[in-house]
DNA sequence: TCTACGTTTCAACGATAGTTGATATGTAGG
DNA sequence: CCTACATATCAACTATCGTTGAAACGTAGA
């Protein structure tokens, strides 16, 4: 991830509207939700909504597929990942002490005990 | 970390010359950066560069303390850290692969190679 | 094909953020 | 005390962002 990606995937996040938006996704899981659920769930107007949402798919955030009538949104957890990585990179330079309480928060996730964690 | 928070360092780290100026800090490690070499660093002038600072500092994302005549500033791991739990918390509900790759992604960072890694 | 539903696009307005220049603070040395 | 240096504050301007309302698009069922 270049600078100019990981800037775009930070402003959008910057919002309160759409980082609503990519929290609700990401505690979605990989399912999704539609347009519509998340017009409700975030309090906005659907027009509005729906430019968010283009900000975010643009900023490799989120990902859509349609499903009959309804277009379903979910996180791209890739692109997190990769703005993680972005923000902390090379952020040991002699110091590992310092950015270990980063690697600490983000692996007291229950993802820690999947058996895809290296995969 | 609530929400308020973390959208004030999302929308922080939106700005090119913040995010810039993050970074240059992060790399840079515990000993910090003058005000003036961040300038240089970022190419922006004085008086603007203290806005974003200001700003950055503000957000949690950075800390400051005098030296002589100088403003030393350095990155707040502990308030990336909190970021960046913020982002992916409860990223697993029943599907743990999904968010395996952000702590791999990190947990590539050679932070895994410290002494302090459960600290 | 017609209607209903869900979603997206567009233009316009109001609010907010970033830059600039001038000025103020605070610190060290002569 | 006075000057030089480093940084911070303030007001004003411009550009950009977010919201709103009206209208269009695409899909499914009658």
């Amino acid at each position: 991830m270049d600078e100019r990606q990981a800037l775009a995937a930070f402003a959008a996040l910057g919002q309160e509207h759409r980082l609503r938006v990519v929290r609700a996704l990401v505690t979605a899981g990989p399912n999704g939700l539609a347009a519509g659920v998340l017009a409700e769930t975030v309090n906005v107007a659907g027009n509005n909504l729906s430019f968010h949402l283009k900000e975010l798919s643009h900023a490799g955030l989120i990902t859509s597929r349609r499903e009959g009538k309804s277009v379903i949104y979910s996180a791209a957890y890739a692109g997190l990942s990769d703005l993680v990585q972005f923000l902390m990179r090379d952020c040991c330079q002699g110091h590992p002490e310092v950015c270990a309480p980063a690697v600490a928060a983000l692996a007291a996730c229950d993802c820690t005990t999947g058996d895809t964690l290296h995969a």
